[in-house]
DNA sequence: TATAAGCGGA
């Protein structure tokens, strides 16, 4: 759940007793445009063209006798607050100046709004509070508030709403609220966004569709799903969602995994009359087959054909994509021909899709063919383009015809990168043409181009296959200093070559140094620990990982814990599988299935038994491998009966299962 | 809404 109090942005208010004076003024110096002619706005009606009448007649309803444009036009030319009071003191009823009225709220609420400059617009609303009288305002608050956060100036709006809110004894209304929440999920700060709903609650502001959507949409992309989740059940209770609001926790379900709630999410929008449209489908084919489950893709694809959701760009990149990983080569063939009478113009990833699926299926001719339409119908290639007939050539062993590629891309102004040189220097290795390699990487080397861990792991790689070990050594041995190659790259190549000894040796410069920016080096440094059976070394790295502040994925936390259930440490693997829980992190069935042998092996058959109920409820966990998973448990622990009756209820459940699939 | 490319292959 989220944090339902402030507290969190306190440090970022000002001091409880916010007089408006407390506030930090700073105004823009406009100098170089500052008039020093104040007589503007002195007496406007006589001044006034026929066009101002014009203008001036849309604001009827306003204070007729001021020229609202020329009255901005002095202000914008102001710079300092004296200036600022001088200039707006004329209309201070106090000063009875030839009869001019002072001017209205509204006019001062409609003069406040066209007034873009934060400072400005604050120094008319302190005007209007210290100086001239006029009763608080919340219109004027939402629209200073407004300038504010439009100028990324946090602390300042922040400042605002707590003055209006305690000084002013004014109640925020839903203007206050969604421009406040919707500019902190802009800026991506959810919990602070968050925080502002118990406030809502109290001023009896209802949040709208829009504004939950904001925040559901805010929490997936910060990967925070259970967030996300408990968010769209509260808008369920509080207003019927719309389509955007469904899609949008729908993309949450799929990217977790929870593909199932999002088949009963699909049902229910069918039965609200709101039935899944285009996005609906594209957001959740996206998700299988990023998850490589290809034929439910498949299948839901053909859901939606025979449902008439019209197709687009997206779900047909995605299912050629799907069609090629299934071998299905032909069906993608088909549905890249069909797509512009279907009404979607083929894009560039759709041809760089193709094109994949040409080389995978073997069809080099049809790949060429393609590659040149491509040219012909000058769709713009791009890298991904090159990189992808390169690696077609160099299956079918035409390494010629792959370095003509990295020449012909240059010439169109296509820079090559390092899946470029991999590849590249992965094809003429296996050509033998280790020389030519070599000589690549190293102009690569000290040209200073980014050299990441697959490019030097594919060079050492060359030299292995070829039979120069001397070589492969020497450039392992280089990365204990490595030079012109980020530490972490470093750490990367030695863990997946296997040296234990050096990689961790680097690692340890590298995390006191503070090179390490990526997680790919703490994931690998715990696979290399792990493979190699120090297991405290895998938890060392888990909490060094932790601490730099990165959130480990369900595969890291596999491994953290079984490194805990060997060393018997139960309670440390315990505590992370309780604080990972805690923090909404969606464990794959894997990590569920670890913990519950750990418990086994700790004999806390209790334990086991209440998780093997709770996962068996769980609707998205594979039954069968449970089952399986809770019986071996009992069988290490010599309670065959035990076993015994949970495989019985795999026959009982198995009827049932190919219901389900 | 967010799709495409590199090592290697136990």
């Amino acid at each position: 759940m989220y944090s339902t109090s402030l507290p969190s942005a306190s440090f970022l208010f000002f001091s409880s007793s916010s007089q408006s004076s407390k506030r930090t003024h700073s105004f823009t110096p406009l100098s170089s445009s500052f008039s020093p002619s104040k007589k503007v706005w002195v007496n406007p009606t006589t001044k006034r063209t026929h066009h101002q009448r014009q203008r001036q007649h849309h604001h009827h309803y306003l204070d007729r006798t001021v020229d609202m444009d020329s009255l901005l036009l002095s202000l914008s030319q102001t710079t300092t607050p004296a200036e600022l009071h001088s200039l707006l003191s004329a209309f201070l009823p106090a000063v009875p100046s030839s009869g001019r009225p002072p001017l209205s709220p509204r006019f001062m609420t409609t003069l406040l709004s066209r007034e873009p400059d934060p400072a400005r617009s604050l120094a008319i609303l302190d005007w209007m509070h210290d100086l001239a009288g006029y009763p608080p305002s919340l219109p004027a608050y939402n629209v200073v508030l407004r300038n504010a956060l439009r100028s990324r100036r946090l602390p300042l709006a922040l400042g605002l709403f707590d003055e209006l809110r305690s000084s002013r004894a004014l109640t925020p209304d839903r203007f206050t609220y969604s421009t406040l929440i919707s500019s902190l999920s802009h800026s991506s700060l959810l919990d602070l966004a968050l925080s502002f709903l118990p406030l809502m609650d109290a001023d009896r502001v209802l949040p709208d569709l829009v504004l939950f959507t904001t925040l559901i949409t805010l929490a997936r992309r910060l990967g925070d799903h259970s967030k996300a989740l408990s968010l769209f059940s509260r808008l369920r209770r509080s207003v019927p969602p719309d389509l955007i609001a469904f899609n949008s926790v729908l993309h949450v379900l799929a990217r977790a995994g929870l593909f199932r709630e999002a088949r009963q999410l699909m049902s229910d929008m069918a039965s609200l009359s709101l039935p899944p449209d285009t996005v609906t489908y594209s957001t959740l084919l996206a998700a299988l087959v990023d998850r490589g489950r290809y034929l439910e893709a498949l299948s839901l694809f053909s859901e939606m054909r025979s449902r008439r959701v019209p197709l687009d760009l997206t779900v047909c990149n995605v299912m050629i994509d799907a069609y090629g990983q299934l071998d299905m080569a032909k069906e993608a063939d088909r549905l890249f021909w069909t797509m512009r009478r279907l009404g979607v113009e083929p894009g560039v990833v759709t041809y760089n899709t193709m094109l994949r699926v040409y080389g995978d299926a073997e069809l080099v001719g049809e790949a060429v063919h393609l590659f040149r339409l491509m040219q012909r119908k000058e769709i713009q290639q791009n890298v991904v383009t090159y990189n992808t007939m390169m690696r077609i050539y160099g299956r079918s062993l035409e390494h010629e015809k792959a370095g003509n590629l990295v020449m012909e891309m240059r010439k169109k102004g296509i820079e090559p990168n390092a899946i470029t040189y991999s590849t590249i220097i992965s094809i003429w290795g296996k050509a033998g043409k280790v020389e030519r390699a070599a000589k690549l990487f190293q102009k690569l080397r000290s040209s200073g181009a980014e050299i990441d861990p697959v490019l030097y792991l594919t060079m050492i790689v060359v030299y292995e296959r070829a039979g120069l070990v001397a070589h492969a050594k020497r450039l392992i041995h280089d990365l204990r200093h490595p030079e012109n190659i980020s530490k972490g790259t470093a750490v990367a190549v030695l863990a997946k070559a296997g040296r234990v000894e050096e990689a961790a040796w680097v690692f340890r410069q590298a995390v006191e140094a503070g090179e390490v920016k990526d997680i790919s080096v703490f994931r690998s440094m715990m696979d290399l620990f792990s493979r190699n059976k120090r297991h405290k070394n895998v938890a060392e790295v888990y909490e060094r990982m932790r601490e730099a502040g990165f959130f480990p994925d369900s595969e890291m936390i596999a491994t953290v814990l079984n490194a805990y259930g060997k060393m018997q440490e139960f309670d440390k693997a315990e505590a992370i599988y309780k604080e990972m829980e805690e923090e909404g992190c969606i464990f794959s069935d894997r990590v569920h299935f670890q913990m519950m042998s750990l418990m086994g092996a700790r004999r806390d058959f209790h334990g086991v038994e209440s998780m093997f109920e709770k996962l068996n409820a769980n609707p998205n966990i594979d039954k069968k491998e449970l089952h399986l998973v809770a019986a071996n448990v009992y069988e290490r622990a010599n309670k065959l009966d035990e076993a015994a009756r949970i495989i019985g209820q795999i026959n009982k459940k198995s009827s049932n299962m190919f219901a389900l699939q």
